[in-house]
RNA sequence: CGGGGAGUAGCGCAGCCUGGUUAGCGCACAGCGUUCGGGACGCUGGGGUCGGGGGUUCGAAUCCCCCCUCCCCGACCA
């Protein structure tokens, strides 16, 4: 974007340092700011308004699909993690203890869950008996706490906040299906709420959580070119349920363990809306999920506060009225213009200009942030015209995105053009791969890419033979540097 | 956790190397006036334990040590 084009000039370009763009960006825009703890964040009001958009919006698909809502402890003791090595193992470095009480030492640390399969998995223990019992369908929106070396707000703090489902099962294929379910309820949530395209698969054992059998994850490809985990669902098979003595009876009167899934999406959510939508100007946020959006900018010209301003209000009520999340600016001591810039760069999707002229001619002006597009309409059909304006930017967001996917996405043949694509250009690669770890390990050592899923969807049947080493290929893998 | 950089008014920075008036600039902020359809202008004014602690010195933003926080690049992760 041009120079005297780029309307927001004191943050970094998005196009010449997209890190430091990220940041700045995060900041002024007022979705979060540095807590004084290394590596944890204030979520600001702006911030947590998507947050709580979000939480309504998959809540809703999450109960609509016969899960409940519950709340477990925060610390766990950590005999309950010991019980799991796999599991621990895992999470190990990154757990923080709680050590005393008051002036009193513990007889046992606590852990500050780093996820809660250990509590959920000891309580379930005591509620399942019968196969009657089953399923349990259990979701919990909670903060977690991992004690992470390199921190970025929203990508990975050291406390964020999710929701986590637990789900036990009376066979394997009931948590496969469930594990599956929950996989694509996150695509379609994301994809339509978020406008965020997302390529749903199946990670890698290098990949996979700590003690599932199988992960699946959904993938979405940052604007500069690096992949971001979105949301995973784990098949947990009975891993847990044999550690923590999850048993039923069976319809044949057999005890037998539990079949469990796991799965969770987080604030992460809201760095993946800001790096797949932001332009130069700032935030672009789709309208389901925006903290604003609709602001309306009366034009303070004249004796606007006679003319326009009753207006203004007038129409600020009747879109309220329709459901919509309004703000009107009618503060004196910004012109129209630096608040213009001011609401794009804050990401409001819908600016609503009302002056005299307008008024004179009962019609008002839309501009969209999207595109940029302005738009005079009469205020006899405002409300439609809102209703479909913002149904215009929801789906051309998410069309703009998909198309850098795709665009993005990039199938190669051999190592040496492999290595040129990530280099050069970034994005997904699709290749073969023999499924062999060290393979992967290899492509990691020297690229920096990892097998960000194998997809479950495949353009076509055959696989080409692995990238790496040339044998025949086991899968068709989708490669990216990633968050 | 390793390597590099940074922290001075709300934000962005200068001053530090070579210690010495009252720590400075731009933006932001406050008051008044003129303005207002894409980040207006003039005049006046307020705001600082120089990230924190210790040390050296007659004297420290400036020199030395420790700690905290952030950024960038590498090893681990939603």
């Amino acid at each position: 974007m041009a120079e005297d084009e780029r309307l927001v000039k004191k943050i970094a370009a998005k196009s010449e340092d997209f890190s430091r763009w990220y940041l700045e960006i995060i900041r002024r825009a007022e979705l979060a700011d540095y807590a004084p703890m290394k590596g944890m964040m204030v979520i600001r009001p702006d911030g947590y308004s998507i947050w709580e958009n979000i939480q309504r919006l998959l809540d809703g698909r999450i109960k609509d699909s016969g899960h409940v809502n519950a709340y477990f402890p925060l610390f766990i003791p950590e005999s309950f993690l010991r019980k799991e090595m796999e599991h621990l193992k895992g999470f190990a470095p990154e757990v923080a203890w709680v050590t005393h009480g008051g002036q009193e030492e513990l007889e046992e640390r606590l852990a500050v869950r780093p996820t809660s399969e250990a509590v959920i998995g000891s309580m379930y223990a005591k509620w399942i008996h019968s196969y009657r019992d089953l399923p349990v369908l259990i979701n919990q929106w909670a903060n977690i706490v991992r004690w992470e070396k390199v921190t970025r707000p929203f990508l990975r703090t050291t406390e964020f906040l999710w929701q986590e489902g637990h789900t036990a099962h009376e066979t394997f294929d009931q948590a496969q299906d469930e594990t599956i379910k929950i996989l694509y309820l996150y695509k379609e949530f994301v994809e339509s709420e978020l406008a965020i395209p997302v390529v749903e698969g199946r990670k890698t054992p290098r990949e996979k959580f700590a003690g599932a059998m199988e992960t699946y994850a959904i993938e979405a490809l940052m604007s500069d070119g690096k992949a971001l985990q979105m949301g995973t669902s784990h098949n947990l098979g009975q891993h847990f349920s044999k550690v923590f003595d999850i048993r039923f009876e069976d319809r044949e009167q057999k005890r037998q363990y539990v079949w469990q899934t796991s799965w969770g999406v987080s604030t992460r959510l809201i760095g993946a809306l800001v790096m797949t939508h932001g332009d130069d100007s700032g935030l672009r946020f789709p309208p389901q999920v925006a903290p604003v959006q609709i602001v309306i900018v009366p034009i303070s010209i004249g004796n606007w506060k006679e003319n326009v301003l009753p207006v203004a209000v007038s129409v600020e009520k009747d879109l309220r009225r329709a459901g919509w999340r309004v703000r009107l600016d009618a503060r004196e001591e910004f012109t129209p213009g630096w608040k213009f810039s001011e609401w794009e760069m804050r990401g409001v999707p819908l600016r609503i200009e009302i002056g005299p002229r307008d008024v004179k001619e009962n019609r008002a002006v839309l501009v969209r942030r999207d595109v940029r597009k302005k738009d005079s309409v009469d205020l006899g059909e405002l409300i439609s015209r809102v209703k479909g304006t913002l149904r215009e930017i929801q789906a051309s967001l998410f069309d703009q995105a998909l198309r850098f996917q795709r665009e993005n996405t990039r199938t190669v043949s051999d190592y040496d053009e492999f290595k040129e694509v990530i280099e050069s250009k970034r994005g997904f690669i699709s290749c073969g791969w023999c499924g062999d770890e060290s393979c992967e390990a290899r492509i990691k050592e020297e690229t920096m890419a990892t097998v960000r899923v194998i997809p479950l969807k495949r353009d076509r049947e055959d696989i080409g033979p692995c990238v790496c080493c040339r044998k025949p290929g086991r899968e068709s893998a989708l490669f990216a540097r990633a968050y």
